[in-house]
DNA sequence: GGCTGTTTTAAACGTATGTTTGAAAGCTCA
DNA sequence: TGAGCTTTCAAACATACGTTTAAAACAGCC
């Protein structure tokens, strides 16, 4: 293969376009002249940007949710031997995204953030193909975590799960920029599966902390 | 004052739109129209259309930084007598903020939410125009948050204040979804106080929990 | 070689955007 | 009232975008 098909040189170059500016701010002129291929090749091969975007994530996400479906069906099983623990349902996770792209572990800092942008930077239909084609795993996946911290009410369960994942979600988007701003302050750069490591426990202990007196704001004096 | 004057009718209709839509996402048009204004108002009020972000980003952070930095002065020389502890520094923030908006409590859902775009969907001028204006109490309170935790290397202090700032700025971005999917899913409807009041548990928990071995995912074999 | 279907190309179309203009309208104060 | 300044307004400008077109280039196969 002397040089990419055109296909795979859009998507590729849409994919790293789309995580660094967004979409919308992404022209499809950008994207086909970072790509070496004619503007209209778009249409020809996609459609449209609304279906390219589409593409983008189906091109992860496809494999990604394969994977975590199988992982996640081996993990449940393995319940009828031991314990649910969090840490483990969360590395299973996070083991199947970085393996997804492991020959390209940069992708999977793209790939999170561009989840992240969909979720934030609206765009309603990016969402609603999201959920209708994958919103199966991420119900399976959601049902194991409430497997796994039984003693949480639904609310809080509920809650806490999109702490965490706002904690993963923003973390990745900005991951190159703060790996950047980690090494100058810190003097010792980072790597992805660092990063992650240093997150499970902080997630964990954020989801596991039991539950407090939540009256502690209601008034909002000069001062606490 | 039988109605707004053109520039806070600006302001107030540029605020909600860009906090929903994003910025590229809303048009100049758009933003007057729903204020009731012509067009060329905004050249005339405000320059440009990035002098009208930076105007809303400033009508909502000028007043909220003056009292954080009067708040977080107070709360260092309440130091001499007591020591630091993270939920106290944490929930001055928070006051501080709701306090600031507090006649119009949905602008802190809303102000949240420019934050974490302002962060995640680049257009630099944005990140910089803030780090410029507000970059000193941002210094001031990080200084505050290594004093109230001083067992933690510098690393994973790093590392886990963007975390909690993920956690807080994806979870206001997404309030209002939020709390409409809360509602259906758990039955009772919440409020933003409710909110920080299950955030800030999960905070400090994520905060202060012990370092763990963080050898765990170096090897992304297929299973843990 | 010549035909057929696929892929690429340059150019144009229509629309939406941010910006600018110059005149009209409103207001203040003498 | 009328002059001087501020504010609004409708209209136009230049540019960038997503989309579409129709012809050219290419591929595989008889």
């Amino acid at each position: 293969m002397p040089q990419k098909d055109t296909s795979t040189a859009i998507l590729d170059a849409a994919e790293q376009l789309f995580s660094e500016r967004g979409f919308a701010e992404t022209s499809l002129r950008t994207i086909t002249s970072r790509a070496g291929v004619n503007l209209a090749a778009v249409k020809y091969h996609f459609g449209s940007k609304k279906s390219l975007i589409h593409a983008v994530f189906a091109r992860f996400l496809s494999p990604f949710t394969e994977r975590l479906r199988q992982e996640l069906a081996d993990y449940e099983v393995s319940l009828e031997r031991q314990t649910a623990e969090l840490e483990r349902l969360l590395g299973i996770v996070f083991c199947t995204a970085m393996a997804t792209c492991e020959e390209q572990p940069e992708r999977l800092n793209r790939f999170t953030r561009l989840l992240g942008l969909a979720y934030t930077q609206g765009q309603g239909h990016i969402k609603r193909y999201l959920n209708r084609e994958y919103g199966e795993v991420y119900g399976r996946f959601s049902e194991l975590l409430r497997r796994s911290m039984p003693e949480l009410s639904a609310e809080e369960l509920f809650w806490r799960f999109h702490f965490m994942l706002g904690a993963v979600m923003f973390t990745f988007s900005g991951v190159d920029t703060l790996k950047a701003m980690a090494e100058h302050d810190v003097g010792r750069p980072a790597q992805t599966s660092d990063v992650i490591g240093l997150m499970l426990p902080f997630l964990a202990g954020g989801m596991q902390v039991k539950a407090q007196l939540p009256v502690l704001l209601p008034n909002t004096e000069k001062s606490l």
